[in-house]
DNA sequence: TGAATGGTTGACGTTAACGTCAACGGCACC
DNA sequence: GGTGCCGTTGACGTTAACGTCAACCATTCA
């Protein structure tokens, strides 16, 4: 079980970004890997860490709230009160991620439907799938 | 069927966002509104449309990116060659809304994961659940 | 030894997506 | 006829998330 190591730009490569991005990270306190001499030493753990907000962002999150989030996935020692307070925070972004997952349910739909437009035009048929604007709230 | 109309600040109080946003989106092409006088007035599909920014906007889409697929929902009369590459644009566009659906569900995993510690440490059994950091790729 | 390679810290620039503010126009109504 | 209340058009400010560039180590390799 020897722990694997990575370079700055071991990891800009791995996850296509820049090393410019990846000390940005820290600086906004999202990564703080080790030092060898001056230069940075990444574990595998930090490597996660970066997996994981690179994940976020293509969710939409902003930093902190990727910072947050993992944060809770990595908890160091907690005391009761701090627990309770954290499960409610989970609870409550489990059910914005619902949400998101309905909205992104909808646009695949949106999409199935505008596909089926484009196959109806193209060879003339005129399924008259319902328009779009019927859609409800949300 | 009488078709409803909107004020700037209807449609900005209802989704809950200021008139200088809805000006913006018009602004970036999203939405051009007919006008009374020099007032806009917002028609039912325009409402659509500012719903579908929105939501796109829950995703992580850029207002570009909205507005391209907007303009994917609502085409106008077409040739057959752009409908040809609407087409692949819309199957490219679901191929990634569906690796975001996987990230999703990933990430209400590792809530779920996170809230189960929280529950272990609190009650003290220490269920002792995989970690974190046997996760896989992406 | 010197030149390339890869790392570091600033400092400043940039883009998207608005916010803020000023100055103005047209109403209703009291 | 003044005073709110909406609405309008600029113009400039702001924040997040980097990009870019300069100046500077530390190795390594011909």
């Amino acid at each position: 079980m020897n722990a694997p190591c990575y370079t700055i730009s071991d990891l800009a490569k791995r996850y296509e970004i820049t090393t410019r991005t990846i000390r940005f990270y820290e600086e906004k306190g999202l990564l703080n890997p080790k030092r060898e001499g001056q230069n940075r030493i990444y574990s595998e753990s930090d490597r996660v860490r970066l997996q994981l907000i690179l994940r976020g962002k293509r969710l939409g999150l902003t930093l902190e709230e990727s910072r947050d989030i993992i944060n809770m996935y990595m908890p160091g020692r907690r005391n009761e009160e701090q627990l309770q307070t954290l499960i409610t925070t989970i609870r409550r972004k489990r059910e914005q991620l619902k949400e998101q997952m309905q909205d992104l349910k909808r646009m695949l739909l949106d999409l199935d439907e505008a596909e089926n437009h484009c196959l109806g035009a193209l060879d003339g048929k005129h399924k008259k799938t319902p328009t779009l604007a019927e859609e409800g709230e949300r």
